[in-house]
DNA sequence: GACTAAAAACATGTAGAACATAAGTATTTT
DNA sequence: AAAATACTTATGTTCTACATGTTTTTAGTC
């Protein structure tokens, strides 16, 4: 029986103790109720009660490590703690490795959030951020410099973000902000004068001064408008 | 000078040299610019060349097999593959041990995706979805079960994301799913009779039936009313 | 010479011992 | 009782050894 070139079945990369070690771990910290700030046994143990060597707890441990759910010290052994949801996508995302296919869908994820924006920017908006927003819409009537064109872009959608004043969705953003300047690059490029009319920042400022959510909503959408055009 | 308890200035947990390890690692395929399928050194090379053990490269290369950035095969040595972007949130959610700013803020974030998912689905939408979301609005106006309820509920939600086709997206809702499970639970809790009128998932399927995006928008913003309503 | 089967070489996977190091704990000293 | 000292302990790191599964090489057969 010959094997085909290229199967959909490819040979999974051998589980290894590791692998299930730390997956035990995860799974025994879930059926023994433990919370955070609570203490886990010793490597020794760990190792003994699983059957394996101290090497492979140490490399599962490690893991969970990287994650920040446990905070491992000398002397006083290894406590829970609460992980960092984005710590993995942010080294993923570091690294930049991700295919193209990805990056399309991350892509329309970003879309989605800022179509959803609206409804959290009016009811944390401050003068701070009106008086940044006011700065970056002016520079940008001003400057005639691309390239800061592209940054003072960025900056608006960013600023935009910390409005809202979730962390976890600024920290995703600024994750994704080097990934897809090439995309603003191109939004730059076909915002040519000549292109069709379309919803600027300044129109957006001004609804964030004194529109309401369901005018931001559709602004946002024309603002948009030529990326939702791509969508197949 | 006295230490405050519980101070701002935790004392960090020392840095290993895993951790260093780790990170050159990264920062190693970037400057090298190294690609998908690229092979690595040995672990003994790697290890003589930034000094350490085989050991910590171990723990190290351990670490980013997590996260799907290397593929580890005997005898063939280590190969850069496509990292899954979600993997290590994955692990995190499963676990549960995020605590309650971080799970609101996720909760937002999940609002914030359901309000930007219209310019998506009427691009998307075909009839096998049509004739899901009619069979979970039926079964719904019929059950007066409860529990039945929260699970139909929960189904058309995932519809949705599911309509969009985009993997990235269906797979972090999954991942949500479990978490906000209670918060489901309250909005039934919510629906009871004479609560004030709002828009239902009827209204939605009609919606992505004859209507547009926009409409959609409002639509999703009044079913979600009562959520927005407790922004602060 | 071409194909097949056995043998060797090899990198990772796992185990285990040994020691270093930092952080509690107990003991002694004043 | 307070402070200095020695001791104990669990993790951090290194090293050696061997198992395991692939790849390559060699040997063998037709």
């Amino acid at each position: 029986m010959s094997k085909t070139a290229g199967s959909p079945l490819n040979p999974i990369s051998s589980i290894t103790m590791t692998d299930q070690a730390e997956q035990r771990l995860r799974e025994y910290f879930i059926s023994q109720g433990y919370k955070i700030g609570d203490a886990l046994p010793k490597e020794i143990e760990l190792a003994s009660e699983l059957g394996v060597s101290r090497s492979v707890i140490r490399e599962a441990l490690s893991r969970l490590r990287m994650l920040g759910m446990i905070d491992v010290r000398k002397r006083r052994g290894t406590i829970l703690t609460e992980p960092d949801v984005l710590s993995g996508m942010e080294r993923i995302l570091e690294l930049n490795f991700l295919g193209k296919e990805t990056l399309k869908r991350l892509f329309e994820v970003r879309l989605m959030l800022e179509m959803g924006l609206g409804e959290f920017l009016f009811n944390r908006i401050d003068d701070q951020h009106l008086q940044k927003l006011d700065g970056i819409v002016k520079e940008e009537e001003l400057t005639g410099d691309k390239a800061r064109l592209i940054q003072l872009d960025i900056t608006f959608h960013a600023t935009l973000y910390e409005i809202t004043g979730n962390p976890v969705l600024i920290r995703f953003q600024e994750m994704l902000q080097p990934i897809f300047q090439y995309v603003l690059d191109y939004r730059a490029e076909i915002h040519q004068p000549g292109t069709a009319p379309e919803v600027t920042h300044q129109d957006l400022l001004d609804i964030l001064k004194n529109g309401n959510a369901a005018s931001f909503r559709e602004a946002m959408k024309n603002h948009f408008e030529h990326h939702f055009q791509l969508i197949t």
